[in-house]
DNA sequence: CTAGGGTTAG
């Protein structure tokens, strides 16, 4: 009676027979429409039955515990006038893979140890408990379970091996890990201990460990052996190693399925290889398990990073419904094409929202600079989900802060992280600093960086570029050696940070000797960005010339970028033919741009030709461009102050324009006193 | 009738 049929067709068989049904068999019936998910017919025959057994309460207990039914489940346990450690392990099993029952499980675990009744902590209970110490990382707990399977000599069978492993693993343990896979009894271990340990090396960064242990003993292969060893290879940027794992895989004669798929997809998406993805996909359909959620999730991603938004749409389409892994990789592919449109589109269409999706629309946001949709979006997130925020939202939040100047929310953002208790991690601790930088308040910025022992690249750039930013060239020149003394590698964004305090400040020797020596002390190749530096750096300091030069000796082709910086030169330099050399190529270029347009109308204008100027404005009509006005503000209390070119409107602009000239003598007066100092130091 | 290993997103 192995089948739902077979066992219906003997249950009808014995009842027009006119043999009474016995309690082993309608057992078994119960089992069987638990089987096929028929949880309703299973009750209903237990309803009827007559008679019923340990056996008979257990099957329907563990019918509504596979049925995921807690509540049912736990009505029936109460109900069942004889229990056994299996009505206890199947209740506790349920407890366990169900979110929010945990605490129930560890104290059923506890009525277990009583001696009230005739059931006993047996191999199936404590695997079980295994099972949540791994789930909740709960070292101690996980722990004291082995040391009483120790003492009760439940420590031997390769069930309790493997889940002791996958225990230490999920803990971190990976020196307690290999002790209970090393002190196998006899040194016997099965397949399955095998890949746990493989599992527990992988998950602990010793790769070449888990593939001397793949390749140890091939007699003990299975698709689970070869599928460990592809994730692991994907997921620790090994992906080469994977997809020749993948291929061997087949190559050995063992089918792929969603398994090996997914984490070959991982590979792909990390190497951004649109090829590989088309024919893994291309695989995926001639296998035809392309339904499968993990594969079209993982093609959706490698679409998305690949910046193919056509073919990622096209199989999230089949995926009938929303998706939420895919959904976040389509919302990373847009933000990165600059769609946000499209990216706040998808994320309003889905029902359910987690933070991973927040995160990923809010570095959308911050990446296309609009950090008023960030707070908004925030803001209708916390009230409606009630969610509490992690340290990568708060950082994404500081960084919405940073763009728009908004040191107040920033400080309260800083003060809540401090308050609740979060980890500091890198990425938030240079996120701050940054913040403090960009909103102004440089002496906080630098006594948190003061603070850290531990100093990387990116947070060294972040205060190189923050004292170029306030125009502290000594302090940025200082941190810079200070950064090269500890052994700190500079990379491009540090020389992005130095070339601007030079071309701030007019320092064209320095610019040109931190330039040539990205290339030859540091073996870092410029880009676009340091181009434009440098193109910027002649403009300001008058040297058109040295400026035409450059460009032409330029390994790059003239993006929009580099032409604009230069358009801005010839502007300062007041040179209006080498604007109009560049106009068509410019436009050409980024037509779409209407800033484009109003900086030649604005060099136009400079030097009076008007017939110039109005012909490129009627172009930018035509195009059907605009331009959004630039615009400066301040928070000062609860009232944002905005000022826009020649405005006048505000109501104490006068008392406004008499602090900025007294400013601007100080200013002067400032860098006159440097500008000496400076060619002394020089001489 | 109850228990063990491998897969997707920031």
């Amino acid at each position: 009676m192995k089948s739902l049929r077979d066992g219906l067709k003997y249950f009808a068989y014995a009842i027009k027979s006119g043999l009474t049904t016995n309690v082993f068999n309608s057992n078994q019936l119960i089992h069987l429409y638990v089987k096929r998910g028929l949880i309703r017919e299973a009750h209903k025959l237990f309803d009827e039955m007559p008679n019923r057994n340990v056996f008979t309460w257990n099957a329907i207990i563990n019918g509504y515990v596979k049925a995921r039914d807690l509540m049912q489940a736990q009505l029936l346990f109460t109900a069942s006038p004889c229990k056994d450690s299996v009505t206890y392990n199947s209740m506790l099993s349920g407890y366990i893979d169900t979110q929010g029952y945990e605490s129930d499980a560890v104290e059923l675990f506890r009525q277990l140890q009583s001696q009230n009744h005739d059931a006993r902590i047996d191999e199936f209970s404590l695997t079980l408990m295994l099972n949540l110490a791994s789930k909740l990382g709960a070292l101690i707990y996980g722990n004291q379970l082995h040391c009483y399977m120790v003492k009760t000599a439940n420590n031997l069978s390769h069930f309790a091996v493997s889940s002791l492993i996958h225990m230490y693993s999920k803990c971190g343990c990976l020196l307690e890990a290999w002790k209970v896979f090393d002190g196998c009894p006899n040194g016997i271990y099965d397949l399955v201990s095998k890949n746990a340990m493989m599992g527990a090396c992988i998950k602990g960064g010793e790769l070449e460990m888990a593939s001397e242990l793949f390749w140890s003993r091939p007699e003990l292969h299975d698709h689970v052996s070869w599928n460990t060893m592809i994730s692991g290879y994907a997921q620790n940027g090994y992906e080469e190693e994977a997809i020749k794992l993948f291929k061997l895989m087949a190559d050995e004669g063992y089918k792929w399925n969603e398994h090996s798929f997914a984490s070959v997809l991982t590979a792909c998406s990390s190497l951004k290889s649109r090829e590989l993805g088309k024919q893994i996909h291309a695989r995926a359909l001639r296998e035809g398990i392309i339904t499968n959620p993990f594969i079209s999730n993982g093609l959706v991603n490698v679409y998305s990073k690949c910046g193919d938004m056509k073919y990622a749409e096209l199989v999230n389409a089949t995926l009938g419904g929303e998706n939420i892994f895919a959904a976040v990789s389509m919302i990373v592919g847009y933000s990165a094409v600059g769609n946000m449109l499209k990216a706040q589109q998808l994320f309003d269409s889905l029902a359910e929202k987690n933070l991973i999706v927040l995160t990923a629309i809010i570095s959308g946001f911050l990446k296309s600079r609009q950090c008023e949709n960030v707070f908004r979006l925030f803001r209708d997130l916390i009230q409606t989900n009630a969610v509490v925020p992690d340290t990568l939202i708060l950082a994404g939040l500081l960084g919405a802060c940073a763009l728009g100047a908004l040191i107040d929310p920033g400080k309260q953002i800083h003060a809540y992280l401090l308050r609740m208790g979060y980890m500091m991690d890198e990425k938030i601790i240079s996120t701050k600093v940054d913040m403090y930088a960009k909103c102004g308040n440089i002496n906080y910025a630098q006594r948190i960086f003061q603070k850290i022992s531990q100093k990387d690249t990116v947070l060294y750039n972040i205060m190189i570029g923050g004292y170029a930013h306030h125009g502290f060239i000594y302090e940025a020149f200082q941190l810079f050696h200070e950064m090269k003394g500890k052994g700190v590698q500079p990379d491009a964004i540090t020389f992005i940070a130095l070339l601007s305090v030079c071309r701030h400040r007019g320092l064209v020797e320095m610019g040109e000797t931190y330039f040539l020596s990205m290339t030859e002390e540091y073996e870092i190749q410029p880009e676009t960005d340091h181009f434009a530096c440098m193109i910027d750096l002649y403009g300001r300091a008058n040297q058109l010339d040295k400026a035409i030069a450059f460009m032409g000796k330029l390994p790059v082709e003239e993006d929009a970028v580099i032409l604009g910086t230069f358009l801005n030169a010839c502007k300062s330099n007041k040179n209006v033919e080498l604007a109009g050399a560049v106009e068509e190529k410019l436009l050409q270029i980024e037509g779409r741009n209407g800033a484009r347009y109003v900086q030649f109308a604005s060099i136009y204008a400079l030097e009076e030709k008007w017939d110039e100027m109005g012909r490129i404005m009627k172009q930018m009509r035509e195009k059907e461009v605009k331009k959004t006005t630039g615009c400066s503000w301040i928070h000062i209390g609860e009232r944002v102050h905005t000022f826009t070119s020649s405005d006048r409107s505000h109501s104490e602009i006068d008392a406004i324009y008499f602090v900025i000239s007294c400013l601007i003598q100080e200013l002067d007066a400032i860098r006159l006193t440097e500008e000496r100092i400076l060619e002394e130091s020089q001489c």
